[in-house]
DNA sequence: CAGTAAAATACAATCGATTGCAAAATAATT
DNA sequence: AATTATTTTGCAATCGATTGTATTTTACTG
């Protein structure tokens, strides 16, 4: 299994009796190389175990194959250490990288400089970036772009910008959730979580539009702004009913985990889902049907999503166009809103 | 920012007025230079955004500073794909290793070749290697860690192996679990989980531990051999109780994920929990608490779990002894096993 | 069989940083 | 001022694979 000394391409090659560099190109099965030595070579590469050395290839070729994937966590709250969509999303990711070949460099915004060009790709550590989630600024985002790195984000597709977002159709998603909850009878829905970003303002907005449609005011006292995790959603249900009893009927969340969040809390109150409380999730975790009553939700295709992402920047690499794409987004209707 | 050419070392020695091998040395500090030359080359550097080279730094030095973590997937079960427990250590691991320097090249069971010896090290791609999940056989791991690989596996840390591995008292957890719910007075407990994972089988030696101690027979129907993952879970107690009614008064299962798919089942026959089945999973993930009721669980520190990993990886870089290790794993009593 | 076309292989430069050792510059000593 | 000791810096080889170009070998033609 072992000789002495690493082996090399060169080993390799005097091991074969041939040179270098017919062995390096009959080890990628170039057609200058006759298919006899080609066979002999490989044949011995398989036989020692030979396998390139990444380094020196990177090196001379000038391209890593390594993707890196970026968590854009949002400061201190923890929603993306635990967010299980976004998590999942990366091993979507994973998965549809190594399809093309290439492998996947773990990072999150914590980590690594600000400076994504930098770190990530004037130091060849990788040859493009995937960046998970807009954030509240995409100021870091926007500074790697116009440093030419190959980008693709994960939000909102709807967003201007000079790299291509995939994500769902978020103003969509939030409009069908709405509009749900309304044709069920509600007549005041809370809207759970965070407006400054992106995906979530066009939630809001579908949201906002599902009334217009349907002709029922939007309080103003239903517009909820919380941190996208299940805590802060439990804490804020769990005071607003205590302060103000049940002064809604529906809530449109920006997550499920916030979903999660505020049925835990209002079953502990005792108020009746989804009879006397509809809601609606979003990303469709797979504890969303899990849950009692199971949680309705938006999801989104994330498979499709990977691959999306993927694409566009291979695409990239190949100095081709790109553009945004949205991905399929599906109301899950369950019973968390569905009276019988 | 940016000239027409990339900027290397060379180049930023040049503009320095010094030698390559100066800059080098001065970039990292280096008491051999003086400490004027150092400041200037530096400041150099940050002015022009240089950045080393990874790959020509990795091919030189013959070090990565990459380590690949692995999810080592069961087959075809999705378990890894959905299991948080399993994403969240990723998470940590990132950050661990991040701490002390280090990248994290993830990767996953299907992907890559089989051979991890030559695929992640010899080619130069990483430095060592993270596994995480023994999975049903450590035939692959075995075999990378006698090809010498730098390895440290999460899992059974009893398991006898020739590398270190990190994990919760697995046996202790499944005997606290039992011993909780027979203290709570149940009579015939099931044991829902896989006991071909080194993991689980501790688990399971707990739970048998026990009822001796309890002096409880355990009956051989309950024990229950299910894939590890909520769906199977469902379906199981689902069957069970439309065949044989209600058969037995307490849950330990293999994971919370596990518990999850079980709970539910439960609840749509009305079985009431804890009153009639109290149940107890594993992981504390953190929709445990989420739950209603809240899940009884078996936490394990994951953080700690993830330093210590990284620790014993770094000590066998250094040719240092390594030694598996038990990370706290402690009872979190919820209402999900607590009667009123 | 000479001579040219075509096929197969080899040479050598290159990617960019690191580092042992030699050389130069400075300081210390008599 | 000359010589040695010390501090700084530079030279040049090296890591291992890739690739444009040159060279050799084989095949083909008249």
């Amino acid at each position: 299994m072992s000789s002495e000394t690493k082996l090399t391409l060169a080993k390799l090659a005097k091991l074969a009796g041939v040179s270098t560099s017919t062995a390096s190109r009959a080890l990628k099965d170039n057609p200058l190389i006759k298919q006899e030595t080609r066979n002999k070579v490989q044949a011995l590469a398989k036989e020692y175990n030979y396998s390139v050395n990444a380094a020196a290839s990177r090196l001379r070729t000038q391209k890593t194959h390594v993707i890196a994937v970026i968590l854009n966590l949002i400061d201190h709250t923890e929603q993306s250490t635990t967010d299980p969509c976004l998590r999942k999303l990366v091993g979507e990711l994973n998965q549809a990288l190594n399809a093309k070949g290439y492998e996947l460099l773990l990072s999150n915004s914590f980590m690594a400089s600000d400076d994504w060009a930098n770190y990530f790709i004037h130091s060849q550590r990788a040859d493009g970036m995937i960046v998970i989630g807009q954030g509240k600024s995409t100021k870091k985002i926007d500074r790697a772009a116009e440093a030419g790195v190959p980008l693709v984000v994960w939000g909102d597709p709807k967003s201007e910008a000079r790299y291509p977002i995939v994500g769902g159709d978020n103003y969509q998603g939030g409009f069908e959730a709405a509009t749900h909850l309304l044709q069920k009878g509600a007549k005041r829905v809370l809207f759970l979580g965070d407006a400054e970003h992106a995906e979530m303002q066009e939630r809001y907005r579908g949201y906002l539009q599902a009334h217009q449609d349907a002709n029922i005011p939007v309080s103003e006292d239903c517009t909820c702004t919380i941190d996208i995790t299940s805590k802060a959603a439990y804490e804020y249900i769990n005071q607003r009913v205590k302060a103000n009893g049940l002064d809604f009927d529906g809530i449109v969340c920006s997550s499920d985990m916030v979903a999660l969040g505020a049925l835990k809390a209002l079953k502990e109150r005792y108020v009746g889902i989804p009879s006397d409380v509809g809601i609606v999730g979003y990303d469709d975790i797979s504890l969303a049907e899990l849950m009692h009553p199971a949680l309705t939700t938006v999801r989104q295709n994330t498979q499709q999503a990977a691959s999306a992402m993927v694409e566009q920047l291979l695409l990239q690499f190949e100095g081709k166009e790109t553009a945004s794409y949205v991905v399929d987004t599906q109301l899950v209707v369950r019973r968390s809103s569905k009276h019988d």
